[in-house]
DNA sequence: AGTTGACTTAGAGTTAACTCTAACTTGTAA
DNA sequence: TTACAAGTTAGAGTTAACTCTAAGTCAACT
């Protein structure tokens, strides 16, 4: 798969793409005879979990740790699923504070609708 | 109340409550006979819904948005309703989301259980 | 053979949201 | 009264995560 395709599949343009790699978040990337990029479906497959990381807040940062451990081989197992655990505690946390923030902002409008701010 | 103490109940930098209040965030901010800003309990309430809409990912630039209408007086009450209303619907999206993305997260972490990842 | 479009690199520019510095003034305590 | 903590401003610097530019290569059509 070329640069065009992947960039398409991924949803992310090919400046971000080539930046995830400069920043260690895609490894390995095959080239062809003349230099470029070849994308992989396993490629496709860690890409999309990369954005899923991203998109629950974990920094670039962080992926890249995971990402490099993932690349270390299997003896970092035991490292990525404690990194997923902490990660997903995280993310149960964040879930519970955005409901909190929800109730306090169904209540502000509630004012509203009952005239009560000015 | 002297910026260090609403500093202090605001969770907030001085640095950071002079750049909201450069950006349109904090308004009308009362000065003593030196010329020091004085804070009051509402500006604090004010802050602390600031810091909630921030927390849901508003961005500055909206939030601005909602302080001006605010100080524009009772006449955009309707048009504040319905900002709050729209962020509001945007932040249960973003938990459904959330929620989707904490149940792909614990799917992979079990297959990590399972010793299936390598 | 020439043009087009996709690709490459290194490195510069952008944006949001702070965060800090420099230079100065003011209020309080010893 | 002298130190020092806290305040002020304008404006520069920082960080994350892109986003773009310039200058060039390369393969496929016309």
């Amino acid at each position: 798969m070329n640069m065009k395709a992947f960039s398409t599949l991924a949803g992310l343009s090919s400046y971000t793409l080539r930046y995830y790699e400069k920043v260690g978040l895609l490894n390995n990337i095959q080239r062809n005879s003349s230099g470029h990029r070849v994308y992989t479906a396993k490629d496709l497959e860690w890409i999309n979990f990369v954005k899923r990381l991203k998109d629950t807040g974990m920094t670039l940062t962080k992926i890249q740790q995971y990402a490099q451990l993932r690349s270390l081989g299997p003896g970092t197992v035991l490292d990525r699923q404690q990194l997923l655990e902490c990660h997903k505690d995280q993310l149960q946390a964040h879930i519970e504070l955005q409901k909190n923030h929800l109730l306090a902002l169904e209540n502000k409008i509630s004012l509203y609708k009952a005239n009560k701010v000015s």
